[in-house]
DNA sequence: TTGATAATTCAACACAGTTGAGTTAACCAC
DNA sequence: GTGGTTAACTCAACTGTGTTGAATTATCAA
């Protein structure tokens, strides 16, 4: 994030009732379906407050009744799902060599999706580019530019202090920009900017596997590697944004201390593939030489599961998440056997006996991942309540 | 923590104003001095709501006035400050052995402490030892029983569903309690219930060293290691409220990858010492040692700056803290030595140009810390605004 | 001395949630 | 089926809290 902290402010009567709506929304698309009686129930509220705020949202589109339920006592409670067409978030993933644009709805699916090969890279050529694809992304699915509640913009971190930090970025011009006041003013939205793997976590909340998770990791292999961090569904930034920066922990591997980026990433496969003259650029490339059971592949597998295991180790450890994900640019079949081959100490706080769930995930968003990511940060805000944050 | 999640709930006009009053408050401790008016351009309130405020927490004697600010234009600012006495935390930690308590004003002095050997272990016994602290502490310093806004009980994790979790402990009768309500009960007080390093970092954040730091993670030497996570001024306890078991983590260690607790921890110091025919049980025994230049203590430093060092990065990496804090049951000069052999990476989130402060720091409270630690629990939800947490 | 500046208060007001009584529609037991 | 029970829901009066804008006050600066 641009390390400008979420800031605690005071409550008003705006600002109560907004929060109210979201914890009323959040329940809604929690619940798939529900009555105002239950959401009062559990959120606090009195049910005559409930049912305000249901008349509001009903109003705005976001959310539609569903009948009533029966079978139970008592006068039979009217049901209110999401509306899925209630609103729309817009998703920007900007990379060296491309921009990647995406438009979901409320209930998290997509609706557009486009790649623009992009040479120029200076901020308003960038910039142009995303405005042009909002315009399309909104003719194409024909959704009014007033349905869009934001636009989340993810790009590779680590920040600085304002910018995009240094580090052989080829973009000094976006170091000097304040880059959510930037893209807020050129698309006229509230805007979220991000990084990859954060981005990518909170996708698999919105619409992939981690559905229902409040406290979960999300493994991010993308340039680097990268660990989305959720935890009681915000994401955790660290205190200058930069927290997930896992590639550069300390990993044994065959007796020797690495840095788990130099052994599981994907610049690593590539360039042990290389090695072994095999000229690999895309995802599915991968995909095709592990089906293949390619020994090269087979080879670098084998040395990624000591370092990747002991990552896992240690984000359970330190985290105690309900489950760790993995995905980015790896094809499925790859990062199903990493999950496979990682061993799974005892000694973990992630070994309980009420567990129902795998500790280890596949993320469900491919390729598309940070991209889904950038409209999900718009689409998770939707359902957050938080008195405060500034700006 | 009990594993009873916090719960956003909705807002409403009683919960808004606690919410305020606790913003107001916590910018009133922030400031140390400060005037109506900026608290209200500070807060997003009107000066209007601050001052009904205000005046609440001046009748309440959670602040006192401070004369008037003048050196500028206009009408001189009535400045206010935190009353400490406006206030108390009992705090309790239950070791095997003992039972240690303290009770802090609201600045985060400590007024009372004092130390019961335990030798019953039953819920009970060791209530009964709790509720004598309390009428004694109350006595001692003279505070009225209403003062008290709440008691924390540090307790070494990591818990399970409910009470303690298993893995040796003796106090199977604790595992069947629900230990938040059981004390609250006995103690007609809120409580809140922790571990030993969560304790210990808020302990920093109160009257240590992370006096103004808001995101910092504390490594606290106890019965094993563990890892306090502060981020934003809140807790990070994970899924289960066992977030920060770092000693369970896998790190390198003269060529083999070993857990960080067998390499660096009291009880690895004093197997070492142990082995070399020392017998070692007090932090007093350990400074001297250190201070008398033992060479079997100075090998076990010796070993264990390497799996320290690959521990703080990886800490730095996954967290971007403002700092990392090494404190608890090790003597002062051993801590220190300890911070000096690490090695710090420059490839590593933290290491920025704009950095003030160092990256490691030594804790402030010493052996009490997590005692003090349970009470600063309390002072600190005194000063975290949050519309909701059930229970 | 006078004007500018900024904090503070006052009083009317608006907003949002609460309360408690009353209504409605289903289930259930006879 | 009939009538009682249950629970969701609505209505209308009410309450608590923050906001607004005008008036007041105290200091600085020219």
């Amino acid at each position: 994030m641009v390390a400008k902290p979420d800031t605690v402010v005071g409550a008003n009567a705006e600002r109560s009732r907004n929060h109210n709506r979201q914890v009323v929304l959040a329940r809604v698309r929690a619940a798939g379906q529900i009555g105002r009686a239950e959401i009062a129930r559990s959120s606090g509220l009195s049910t005559q407050a409930v049912s305000n705020i249901i008349a509001d949202l009903l109003e705005d589109g976001m959310i539609a009744e569903q009948g009533r339920r029966s079978g139970v006592r008592g006068l039979p409670a009217v049901q209110y799902s999401l509306n899925p067409c209630g609103g729309y978030a817009f998703g920007v993933e900007i990379r060296p060599d491309a921009v990647f644009a995406a438009l979901l709805d409320l209930a998290g699916e997509t609706i557009f999706s486009e790649r623009r090969t992009q040479t120029k890279h200076d901020p308003e050529s960038v910039t142009a580019t995303i405005e042009a694809l909002k315009t399309r992304a909104l003719e194409k699915a024909r959704v009014p530019a007033n349905r869009v509640l934001g636009a989340g913009i993810v790009l590779p971190g680590p920040f600085g202090a304002t910018g995009i930090q240094g580090s052989g970025s080829e973009l000094p011009a976006w170091q000097q920009i304040d880059l959510q006041t930037w893209f807020s003013e050129a698309l006229s939205l509230p805007v979220f900017v991000e990084n990859d793997a954060n981005a990518a976590a909170m996708a698999e909340r919105v619409s992939g596997v981690a559905q229902g998770l409040e406290t979960y990791a999300f493994l991010y292999f993308g340039t680097g590697l990268g660990l989305g961090l959720v935890h009681q569904g915000r994401l955790i930034r660290g205190a200058f944004g930069n927290a997930g920066e896992i590639g550069h922990i300390p990993v044994p591997s065959a007796g020797k201390s690495v840095l788990l980026e130099s052994a599981v990433s994907r610049l690593s496969v590539q360039r042990h593939l290389n090695a072994a003259g095999l000229a690999v650029t895309s995802s599915e490339d991968l995909r095709l030489l592990y089906a293949s059971n390619d020994p090269a592949l087979a080879a670098w597998l084998e040395q990624a599961a000591e370092p990747l295991s002991a990552a896992i180790t240690t984000v359970e450890n330190l985290f105690d998440p309900q489950a760790i994900i993995l995905g980015g640019a790896m094809p499925d079949n790859v990062l199903d056997h990493l999950i496979g081959a990682v061993t799974l100490t005892d000694r973990s706080v992630a070994r309980r006996e009420d567990r129902t769930r795998p500790r280890l995930l596949r993320g469900a968003s491919g390729r598309m991942t940070a991209t889904l990511g950038a409209a999900a940060l718009v689409i998770n805000q939707a359902f957050t309540p938080m008195i405060a944050v500034a700006q």
